[in-house]
DNA sequence: GAAACCTTCGAAAGCGCTTACATTGATAGG
DNA sequence: CCTATCAATGTAAGCGCTTTCGAAGGTTTC
C-alpha cells in the first residue's frame, strides 16, 4: 500500500522501503527481482516476503531510465471498431502476452495529422516494438522515405519497425514486414465468379490508391485477363470500405439503373453486407438475381443472409506472426523478416452460377 | 535522428543535446517544451530551430520519474474482439485523445491470472487514469475489497479508477463509475414481448452470477411480474456470451425438444445471431414461429435476417463519458462521479406478435 | 597456513528530465 | 550613483531504478 507523510503529501512505495525492510539494501533487492542474478535463497526469501507485505510495484519509468527494457508492443490502427483490425490486434495481443510484454494500443481515426503525432508518442514510449496496422492511402516516394526514417530511428533506438498488412517499404528498410496475399485472394475470388459463368463482376469500394485496394484491383483485373474478360472502367465503383458507402452506392447504382452486372466483387466484408442489404431492399435476390463475394472473412460474414462467399485472411496469425518475428529476429528459426500469408476463398451461399434459376442479372 | 558513437553504440538525441546545438541551459529547453514559462521570443524560437533540426523528442519515463504526468489513460477488457468492449474502447479513445492523452489498452483474456498481473503492470504505468471495463463474474464481497484497496492505493498515487459497464463498488470509494440501465432496458425489451402475447419467453445466455447477466435477469424477471406472468427457472439457460454458445444450446433445445416458448430474450445480440441461425437451420421461422430479441445494438444486428429488435447501449458515450468525468474530476461541470447511462428498445423485424401468421409456438 | 578463488552484497554512478534555487544583468527608485 | 527589483537563464538536486565495481567473508588448493 502507499504511505501517506503527515501533510497528505503522498509517495508510492519504492525499492528503497523494500530493501529496509527487508533489511538488505537497495541493489539487492533489485538483483531478485530482476531474476538474473543467483540469489541465496534465504535472501530471496526474506525480500519477496518484504515485497508482499508492502505490495510493491516496480515504477516502469525508472526501469526503463535506469536501462531495463520497456517491454512493450506499441500498436497503430487507424480504427478500433473495424473486425479487419480487431482480429489482427486481437493476434498481436496474444503473441505480446505471450512473450510477457504490455501492449499500448492507438488509433489515428484516420487522421494523418494524428498519425504523425501518434508515432512522435510511440517513439518517446520507448517501446521494444512498434507496430503499423493496415494498408495506406499512397504508397509514394514521400511515404517510402518517412516510413524509412521511421524505421530507422527506431532502430537506431534498439527498437523495431513491424508492418502488418501492409506492403514492404523496400528491402533495405530495417523492419519487419508480414502481409497477406491479397493480390493472389482477390484473383481466386474472382476467378470463382467468372468460373461460375459471370462477366459483368463489379468492383465495389476501397479507397482510390490506397495499398489495400490496389492489390485487390489488382488480383480482380488479373482474373479478368485470365479469362480473356475485358476490364470495363465502369464496373470499378470506388469509395470507403465501410457498410454505409456498400449500401449507400449500391442502392445509387440500381436506382439509376446501372445493373449492368450480374456479380459484385466487394473490396471488403462490411461492404458486401452493405450491398447486400440494398439489393435485398430493392427486391433483388442474392444470389439468384446477383452473386455477392466479400474479402476478410470478418465474424459476421457467416450471418448474413445469404451466408457469404469470401476470402479468409489469417488475421489473428497475421498479428501474431508479427509479433514474433520481431521479437526474435536474432534465432535462427525466427529470421525470416519479410512473410507473406495465404489466403483462399471460403465458398457459402451468397455466389451462384450466372443464370441458375432462370433469373438474369439485367 | 540518432547519432551513433564509434563502436556502434546509440543513443537518442537528449534534451541536452538540444541545449547544447541552442545554445542555452537544459532547464530553458524545458522550460520552452513545457510552454509554462514567459521565455522571451528570440529563445523559443533558437530551441525550437534546435528542436526541429535535431528531431528531438522527449524520454517520458524521464519527464515522469522527474515528476511530470504521464498524460496516459489505461484500459483493461477482457476481449479485444467484442463488439460489445471495442465500441466502449474507441469511446475513451476518442475522448481521451481529445484530451491529448494517450491510451493503453490491455486485454485480460477472461483469465483472473492475467488480470491481476496487468493491474499490476497498469499501475507501474503511472497512468493517469485506469479504467476497467465491462461485468465482473461476481460481485462478492471479496471482489469489493479487491476493488476498494485498488481505487485507495490508485487514489493515493493521484490517479483515479474507473468503472464502464460494471456496478459500483460502494460509495466510499474513491472511483469514477459509469454505467448503463441494464436493468431498464431489459424489462422495457421483455415487456414489449410480453405485450405482444408472448407468454414463455426463454432467457438465454449470460454467464451465471454475472453483474451483466445479474442485471438482465433481473429486468427479464421485473417484466415477468409486471405482466403477472410466473417466472419458470427451466426458461433461463445461461452461458458464455458468444454467438457460438447461442448457436450451439438452441440447437440442442430444438433437437431435445423442448421448444416449449414463443419468445427469445438472448442476453446479447452475438447470442441472438447463433441462436437465430441454429433456428433458421432446423426450418424455424424468425419471427413468425419464434420471436428473437438481443442486448446491445452492435453494428451487424442491423444485418441478421431478419434484423434484430434489440436494446439499444450507448456504447460510445459510456466511454467518452468515463473518460470526460476522471479527467474533469474537479470542475464543477462535471461533478458527477456515478453516471448512469438510458437504453431504450431499438425494434426492428425479430418480433412478431404471437400467432400472428396462424403458426403457434411449439 | 598462505595464495587464489568464489560467492554475496553494498556503495555509488547515472539514465533524461523537471524545478527550486542561485546568479546575472538591466531597469527603476531614492 | 547606490541599492531594490525583476526578468532571464543557469546550476544542481533528485525522481526510482539498474548495474558496475569492489569489499568482505568463505572456501578451496597446494
Amino acid at each position: 500500500m502507499e504511505q501517506r507523510t503527515g501533510t497528505g503529501a503522498r509517495r508510492a512505495v519504492t525499492l528503497g522501503d523494500v530493501a529496509e525492510r527487508a533489511g538488505v539494501s537497495p541493489a539487492t533487492v533489485s538483483r531478485v527481482l530482476s531474476g538474473r542474478y543467483t540469489v541465496p535463497e534465504a535472501t530471496r526469501a526474506k525480500v519477496e516476503k518484504a515485497v508482499r507485505a508492502l505490495d510493491y510495484v516496480a515504477n516502469v519509468h525508472a526501469r526503463v531510465l535506469a536501462g531495463a527494457s520497456s517491454r512493450t508492443v506499441a500498436v497503430l490502427i487507424s480504427d478500433v471498431t473495424s473486425p479487419f483490425y480487431n482480429l489482427i490486434v486481437d493476434g498481436i495481443e496474444q503473441q505480446a502476452a505471450g512473450e510477457g510484454r504490455m501492449c499500448i494500443v492507438c488509433t489515428t481515426q484516420n487522421n494523418p495529422e494524428r498519425e504523425r503525432a501518434m508515432l512522435a508518442l510511440l517513439r518517446e514510449q520507448n517501446a521494444e516494438i512498434v507496430v503499423l496496422v493496415g494498408g495506406i492511402d499512397r504508397d509514394d516516394a514521400e511515404y517510402r522515405k518517412r516510413i524509412g526514417r521511421l524505421a530507422a530511428s527506431l532502430d537506431a533506438a534498439g527498437a523495431r519497425l513491424v508492418l502488418v498488412a501492409r506492403p514492404s517499404p523496400g528491402p533495405d528498410v530495417p523492419a519487419t514486414v508480414v502481409e497477406y496475399d491479397a493480390v493472389g485472394g482477390a484473383l481466386a475470388i474472382v476467378s470463382h465468379l467468372l468460373s461460375m459463368g459471370h462477366r459483368r463482376v463489379l468492383f465495389l469500394g476501397g479507397t482510390p490508391g490506397s495499398t489495400t485496394t490496389s492489390a485487390r484491383v489488382e488480383g480482380y483485373r488479373k482474373a479478368l485477363a485470365g479469362f480473356g474478360v475485358a476490364d470495363d472502367p465502369e464496373l470499378v465503383v470506388h469509395g470507403r470500405s465501410t457498410r454505409a458507402f456498400g449500401h449507400k452506392t449500391m442502392g445509387r447504382l440500381v436506382d439509376e439503373g446501372r445493373l449492368d452486372f450480374t456479380a459484385v466483387f466487394a473490396c471488403d466484408d462490411l461492404v458486401a453486407a452493405g450491398a447486400m442489404a440494398a439489393l435485398r431492399e430493392r427486391g433483388i435476390d442474392v444470389p439468384a438475381q446477383i452473386s455477392v463475394a466479400g474479402f476478410d472473412d470478418i465474424a459476421q460474414s457467416v450471418d448474413l443472409t445469404p451466408k457469404l462467399t469470401t476470402v479468409h485472411v489469417p488475421l489473428n496469425e497475421l498479428g501474431r506472426t508479427a509479433v514474433q518475428r520481431a521479437l526474435h529476429r536474432d534465432d535462427d528459426t525466427a529470421d525470416e523478416q519479410h512473410v507473406v500469408l495465404g489466403t483462399h476463398v471460403v465458398v457459402r451461399e451468397s455466389v451462384r452460377p450466372r443464370f441458375a434459376e432462370g433469373h438474369g442479372g439485367k
